[in-house]
Formats: structure tokens, C-alpha cells, sequence
DNA sequence: TTGTAGGCGTTATCAA
DNA sequence: TTGATAACGCCTACAA
């Protein structure tokens, strides 16, 4: 295995100071360096197939022009999309991104944390939503890297925030249901310290109140298929609860109560109409088709990234929220109330 | 935003040389230092919140301690688990992942290639499934830079490679097909220029020839639900092919295959069996559950990770190929031809 | 067991 | 417009 190529290498092929190479193979000082010189350095360059160690140069410009993003679960589908709209933005200005994965577990948090701060990421994007994560972000300012929180239910210090409007959607979500002559309806919430959990559920609450139908919030212990499957029994196990329509804390959670209530002989959407929160992919797929309140989820992280740019830029950050407008996507898994 | 601790800082706080906190501060040499002296230091890092600078040390060592995932679509919900696998075992080494998306896109690869070459990866997984990127391959080895590459359908150059078996995925599938009384089947594979692609499609041939059923392959321009969309409406537009069975290149070309065929009226399974591959998260969810080849995903992406390491350490690359076992899972997509 | 010194590959400042 | 030089933060012979 060969030594890498380095700088000194190039200038001595071009026969030109290293702080000459330098300056020709940076776009910004390149025009500081005579053009037929410049030809020079950029032919030897390719020539000896000169890659430029992001190390040596983030250690000298203490900029890494990386950007941690942690999330709880690359598995749910929500994140994809979210990613893919952050790296849009980001990759553009020369960015890469660093996606770190907590499996919504906190020693993983903390130590993927740990390790992108020792990367120096110029800057965090925090998705993981929990209201028990502020030691975290704390951390992060006090470290003097801005932090951008992404799908909160409603902000707690003053970081820049962008999420989906979680009351509308929880709002169309009842009104369609009562629509279609439902009068008891149960909000299967996700775990309550997500934050998301708590703006949904207040929502609810108060939209189901004002709209006069009997209701009741259980709580699944995770954002997950399993989690909400297991929700649907402690339901059924109940057997002074029985309501003709569910609202999930989520899509995943809405096919775990699908399956159990399947198993149980219910069929969705004829004996239970329910929807779910997020339109994850292939919401429309699945069996039945979700009804889902549509998130926006590219642009959210999208809008993350442009903020967090911002409070690079600045080195400051506003405690400025963002909240992006939903819409319910009626699909096959609602349906009239059974007579 | 005050000036970030450095080794020096804690050096002065400890009252020790910097060296000494160094020794102190890497497992590996902590036992150099005297007990008494050691817990100082770490009192001092403690205190002063010390962060080691990866980018200086990996600049020093010329190891970044970080290796370079190339995929061609995190939508494509194959991967979530593959990262998962890779994550798994790397993480554990104390590596970084960085997961370079390439949305199936040529400059877009070349440059988070080059990329992740500038940020000097210790190594690198390749899950594009191209079989047209030899020149990235060639290029990393050539750089000193070992290299596994993940879910291809052959080997082209000598390096490790790993995935599922796909010619056994094939005759379980087709096998399948032909127990239920199917006697035309339509092969709908995906890109030419997917290595997978060809195995599956020479797999098919020859199986679908042995068992002595009709049969044709047809191309889908991508691997997506859209391009299996397209492509049962290219082989509707035929009206010399009637089969009564699909096997899909993949998953989301099956969903793609199945909503155009209930476009037109044809019930899945009653009217058209339909068989998927890889077996995706989810893929019993849909509408109807989908009876599908299962690939192995995080084990595919754990194998792949530690032969990558293998190769790190040993400092050489063996052309192991490592072919993971897969089964048939009968969903609801497949029936009894029609009479 | 601890200190000294040099260098990893860049870029920024200053001088020519 | 180019060159010389120092410094970014860390690790590692080597010496003490």
C-alpha cells in the first residue's frame, strides 16, 4: 500500500510552493493564482491522483463541513425521507452528513453523540423527538455546536425547531372520522415521552371533546409494529372499551392494532375504521390502505438543514419553530361507523 | 463560542505533560501510567469537559477509525436493515458508519466516493449492485482502501463479496409457482445493468426451461414500485402475454406489478400469482401480504462488515465470496392458477 | 513512569 | 502572484 499522495507531492511535479497548490485547488483562492500556473498544479494533480485529506484540513480550518444527524430508527420509514430531504440541502453546500442511530436507546444516544462531537461535526440534527433528550442538546450548545430538533410535538428551549402541524392533523384525522358517523374513538398514542405523543394527545383530548364524542387515549410503549399490536390487546383485554374507530401515534403503531384486531376476527375497515399519523411510504400498500394525516417529510428535513445552515452562518440560533402544513390522505382503512 | 479543550489544557489542569494525558486517555496505553496519576487526568478531562479531536488524531494515526457505506436508495427499505447489520458489528469496533446515498445516480456515486476518499475511510462497503461501477472498485484498491461489496449477483473482479443465494431463491420461487398449477410465468427482472438482475434472470431461464413451463422475462427500467408499474403496463399493452404468474426482480417492482394489474381489473393472487424477492420489511403488510424470496439483510450486512475488517487488519483483499442461504415466504400474492 | 520533540497534511499570515 | 513559516491537536519513538 502506496503512501498517499499529498500536497508536497503535487508541488514538486508542478514545481511550485505547496501553499501555491493550495491555493490553485481551492475554489475560493483559486483566482489568487496565475492561470498558467494553475493549469500546471491541476494537471499534476490529477496526474498523480491527489485526494485531499479532509483531516489534515478540518484540523487546520477547524471546520469538519460535516453534520451529525441522529435518529432513533433508520428502520421506520419515516426517515428516509427525512434524510433525503436533509442531505438535499446539505450536500449542496458541500456538506457530508453523519447519520447516527440510536435504536431510541439512551447509551446509544449519548455515545453517538460522543462520537460525533469528537468528529466535530459543525452542527447536529436532532430526530429523535424525546422530551428526555435536553441534556443532549445542551450539551451540544454549550459545546458551541448549533442544534437543529426535528418532528417535535412543540419546543422546549429555545432551539430551532420544524415539525409537521401535529394539532391539524390530529384535528382532520377526528372530524373525518365523526364525518363517517363515529362516536367512540380511541387514540392508540405513541410512549409519552415522545414529544410528538404529548401535542397529539392533547389534541385529541380537546378535538374530541369539542366535537362531543365518548373518547379515551391508551399508550403503546414504542412507535412500532409490535408495539401497537400489543396495544390493541391490552384494549381488547378491556372489555369496557369499544370503540368503532382508532387514531394511531403513528402508521406503525395503526398496522400493529390492524393485525391484532384481525386476529381477533375484527375487520378493518368495517367493523374498525383507523388512521394513522405520518403517511410513511407505502402507507398506500398496505392491507387496507392507510388513511394516514400526511407529513411532509422531505421538506421538514429540508428545513432543517436550511436552519441549521443559518445558525452556522450566523453562529447564532433563534428559537425559531417551524411548522409545516398537513393533510389527510383518506385512504381504505376508514370507513361509515357499523350500524 | 470559546475556544474547545485540548489535550493541553487537560495536561495543565492534571499537571502532567501532554504525552502523559495521551497515554492516559487511549485504553490501549492507559496501563503505561501510574494509577494515581491516571485518575488526575481523567478528573481534569472530566472537569473541563475535554472532546478528543478525532480529525487530529486520525490525521496522526492514518486511521479515520470510519468506514464509507455506498448505497444506491435509502428509500428502498432493503437497506435500513443491511445498515443495521453493518452498523452492528462495526460500531462495536469502535468505527464510524458513513452512509453515502447515491439515489442510483453515476456523478452522484463519484462524488461520494471521492468524498468519502477525502475524509480517508478505512474502508468500504458497496451495496450499488451495479454492475458498471467497476472503475469506484478499482479505484479504492487502488488507493490502498479494502473493499466488500454487498448483494451482488457475481463476482466480476477478485474482491469479497457477500449476498444472498439468489439461484436457489430462484428455483424456491419458481418451484413454488409451479406446485400451484402455473404453467406461464413472466419474469419481471430489474435494470440489465444490475448484477442481481442477471443471476436472477439466467436462474430463471434455466429453471423455468427444466421445469418445462412457458415463460419470458421482461425488463423494469429501475428497481421501484413505479418502474413495476410500467412494466406490467408495457406487458398488458402485449396481448401475446397472458401468464398466470409473475416473479418480480424485487419487492417494490412486485407492489408496482400488482397495483397496475388491479388497475386493470385483475385480482391478486385469484386472477395472477405474484412473487416477490428480498422479502422487505413490511412485505406482509401489504395488500395482499407478499409471498417473497427472504434475503437474509442484516446478516448479509453484518458478514459484509466483518470481512471488511478482516481485510482492514490483515491488510490484504481475498476474492471470498460469501453466498447467505435464503428461503420462500408463502404470503398471500401466490394462489392456484385460475382454471 | 514521565517528559521531550517531531511530524501527520493543510491552510493562513506575512513577506518577498 | 508566489514562497516561507507556523500552527491546528494529537500520538509515538526515544530519552530521562
Amino acid at each position: 500500500m502506496p503512501r498517499r499522495v499529498t500536497i508536497d507531492d503535487v508541488a514538486r511535479l508542478a514545481e511550485v510552493h505547496k501553499a501555491t497548490v493550495s491555493r490553485a485547488l481551492n475554489a475560493r483562492t483559486s483566482d489568487q493564482v496565475n492561470a498558467e500556473t494553475l493549469k500546471r498544479v491541476k494537471r499534476a494533480a490529477r496526474q498523480l491522483g491527489y485526494v485531499p485529506n479532509a483531516m489534515a484540513r478540518g484540523l487546520r480550518t477547524s471546520r469538519s463541513m460535516t453534520i451529525g444527524v441522529i435518529i432513533p430508527d433508520l428502520m421506520n420509514p419515516i426517515f428516509p425521507p427525512i434524510i433525503r430531504g436533509i442531505e438535499h440541502v446539505l450536500q449542496a453546500q458541500g456538506y457530508t452528513v453523519l447519520i447516527a442511530n440510536t435504536d431510541s436507546h439512551d447509551d446509544v444516544e449519548i455515545s453517538a453523540f460522543e462520537s460525533l462531537l469528537q468528529r466535530r461535526v459543525d452542527g447536529f440534527i436532532l430526530a429523535t423527538g424525546r422530551l428526555d433528550d435536553q441534556p443532549v442538546v445542551d450539551q451540544a450548545a454549550a459545546a458551541g455546536v448549533p442544534v437543529v430538533l426535528v418532528n417535535r410535538g412543540s419546543g422546549m428551549g429555545g432551539y430551532p425547531l420544524v415539525g409537521g402541524d401535529n394539532v391539524r392533523g390530529v384535528e382532520l384525522a377526528v372530524a373525518h372520522l365523526v364525518e363517517l358517523g363515529h362516536r367512540s374513538i380511541v387514540h392508540a398514542a405513541g410512549p409519552p415521552n415522545f414529544s410528538t405523543t404529548r401535542s397529539r394527545a392533547e389534541a385529541f383530548e380537546a378535538t374530541a371533546t369539542a366535537a362531543g364524542v365518548a373518547h379515551q387515549t391508551i399508550y403503546a410503549n414504542a412507535l412500532t409494529i409490535e408495539a401497537g399490536f400489543q396495544a390493541a390487546d391490552t384494549m381488547l383485554a378491556h372489555n369496557d372499551i369499544h370503540p368503532t374507530a382508532l387514531m394511531a401515534g403513528n402508521d406503525l403503531v395503526a398496522l400493529g392494532l390492524i393485525r391484532r384486531l384481525r386476529a381477533e376476527g375484527l375487520r378493518c375497515p368495517e367493523d374498525v375504521s383507523v388512521v394513522g399519523f405520518n403517511d410513511m411510504p407505502f402507507a398506500e400498500d398496505f392491507w387496507p390502505p392507510l388513511t394516514s394525516v400526511h407529513m411532509p417529510l422531505r421538506d421538514i428535513g429540508a428545513e432543517a438543514a436550511r436552519l441549521l445552515l443559518r445558525g452556522i452562518d450566523t453562529g447564532e440560533q433563534d428559537g425559531a419553530t417551524l411548522t409545516l402544513p398537513v393533510t389527510l390522505m383518506v385512504r381504505g382503512s376508514t370507513g361509515p361507523a357499523p350500524a
